[in-house]
DNA sequence: TATTGATGCTAAATCGATATAATTGTAAAG
DNA sequence: CTTTACAATTATATCGATTTAGCATCAATA
């Protein structure tokens, strides 16, 4: 029982194909079919269940009805749970969405940007390494809709969606610093990305504006975890004044927290923490971490509602959306000026 | 400047569409073509950066070069690091990945199998719902290659990959009972799902075994935490006998853990505690907690290992392979029986 | 000389839709 | 009585590949 094809449904009406493809995309009016064949037409279609052939439409249309989503990886939660969120909105629109993982890699982007064209799907989120404004902008040149995420590329005239990354970074800064702390690192990855210079940017000019001396250490990427704990393990070690770190991102938390962890380090009277990006081990943590946290669903949201706004039959051609998102600071414990302040070089020896 | 064709191609070097598709495809032996002219095409080709489209090739073959990815939510950190696993060894191999998540909706998953099946994707790597036996039974009736994970569907003769759930819980609850602790709860997510039957089985087996009282809590799914939380909340304060709880799942433990953090038990003095699925949470609690770690890079590569077999030209045809990967118990400091034993009924009056 | 058999390549059909141009029939207008 | 106009539908080309069947050419065989 193979899958029935729109000559078969025109067979079986007596109907051409014509007709029955002009019914079926809601041009029957504008070709004048009368509505006796119409309802005809709809009727047997419903009746025996045939849908057209994406493929086949694509391949003449040219339009995929795909959302090609690129993200950072997959693996991350963050990303994950926007996916997710994505996912929900495109898939009740008739969208389906085709994945990947950039892994911050330039030319590996460059390559699936081709990918995606290639199977030409009809609209782009993507949350993009440094270095291919070039292949985005020809995107968007070639009239394809596409929306930017969690960082940006300045030079573009493009959609994107982020957050308040430096004010975030300033204000938490300066919670710190009015808690009474002030050898405050910030650590991070190395990172040239929008949202990460963001963030440095909102934790020096706290500190300058404090008069204070800022000291950040950049992690570089390990696929190997315990490699990247241990540059933070080296890193407090030597550093025994911090009072207090500001983490960059999900990943630099986890990573100094467990860090602290084997260092034995209390929390907040050893070292205060802060950490960008809210998540559950922020919230288990004895004491509770203090955590920036990005409005996933209103991130997811906006971005879909963008791309969705561009892929409608009379899509906005309105100039880009630059969407500024604002974070929520979940104050918990490990920013708390400690009641006695211990000196940790002291208790340490 | 359009995207070039076949025929361009074809008309560019002057001979026919046929002669560059029998190339292109490494059919040129086959079909006699002269290696002169083989080579003339394969040069051409590379210099002008040609590549076939892949929705015409679609068309044509019934072949996507998709994967169609269904997994219960692809925010599940579970889910997500698997995607990604999967994604890496697929994108190599050409290819590309649709994914949708089933949130456990048995008619979702349906009509997803549907969407997947209209366009024509190559194969199915499914973590499925109950409810869905009939439609993944058609889809290997028609030769498709379908792997199942995390779950399997009994009466299916199909691949799967899965953990050997059963002895897992087994061992953890023995091991508990070793450390001295009695009343030892088994709380999960409701679910007819055969990993949690599996685990609810391993945990009534050892319990029975020891001569000991089950005490199992099921939590029905919310979107909303805050309300599971509460449940469990609600279900430990009323078993205050409950010396440890086995968790089935990282849901339930992240819920539990909140639970016990709101009523501020001492673990594992209070209760001990292990969990299904391991995860920084678990690392990163006051006191570590003890999780049974699931082989995730294993599993991954089982998956899409047995789905690229049967996906290569000459794939196996060889039975079903059910494949049971045992996973890591991972001792930490929760399960414990502590020093001096103190009973929370008496503490909390 | 006619037949066979490789060799090397191509024409045309096909996949399943959409889009353009054409066709038929009927009524009104000139 | 022809022309025009419009309504209702259809034939055909097209998207860009793959695949099947077939066509020359030339050497070897009968």
């Amino acid at each position: 029982m193979k899958k029935l094809s729109i000559a078969d449904i025109a067979n079986q009406l007596n109907v051409s194909k014509s007709t029955v493809s002009f019914v079926l995309n809601g041009r029957a009016e504008e070709k004048r079919i009368s509505k006796e064949l119409v309802s005809r037409v709809e009727k047997f279609v419903k009746e025996v269940g045939y849908s057209p052939n994406p493929i086949a439409r694509g391949l003449r249309t040219g339009k995929s009805h795909i959302i090609g989503l690129m993200v950072e990886s997959i693996s991350d939660p963050f990303f994950a749970q926007i996916a997710k969120l994505i996912e929900d909105r495109a898939y009740k629109k008739g969208y389906r969405i085709l994945y990947c993982s950039t892994d911050n890699n330039t030319q590996k982007t460059r390559d699936l940007i081709d990918v995606f064209r290639e199977r030409s799907v009809d609209g782009y989120i993507i949350s993009p390494p440094v270095g291919v404004e070039k292949e985005i902008d020809a995107l968007i040149k070639a009239g394809m809709p596409v929306v930017l995420f969690d960082r940006n590329l300045k030079e573009l005239e493009v959609d994107y969606v982020e957050i308040d990354n430096e004010p975030s970074a300033f204000n938490a800064t300066k919670m710190l610093v009015d808690q009474g702390f002030k050898d405050i690192a910030f650590i991070t990855f190395s990172s040239s990305q929008s949202q990460m210079l963001g963030r440095l940017a909102g934790y020096r000019s706290a500190m300058s504006q404090e008069g204070l001396t800022d000291n950040v250490h950049e992690i570089d990427y390990n696929p190997d975890e315990e490699v990247m704990i241990a540059t933070v393990q080296k890193y407090l070690s030597e550093n025994k004044q911090l009072d207090a770190v500001l983490f960059g991102a999900i990943q630099a938390g986890s990573c100094g927290l467990k860090a602290i962890n084997i260092l034995n380090l209390k929390v907040p009277q050893d070292l205060a923490v802060v950490s960008f990006d809210d998540h559950d081990i922020f919230k288990l943590f004895a004491p509770p971490v203090t955590a920036i946290a990005q409005p996933i669903e209103a991130i997811a949201d906006r971005v879909i509602s963008l791309l969705l706004d561009r892929l409608e039959p009379g899509g906005k051609d309105a100039g880009p959306a630059k969407i500024i998102l604002e974070t929520e600071l979940k104050l918990r414990k490990s920013h708390l000026s400690p009641v006695k302040k211990t000196i940790r070089s002291k208790k340490s020896g």
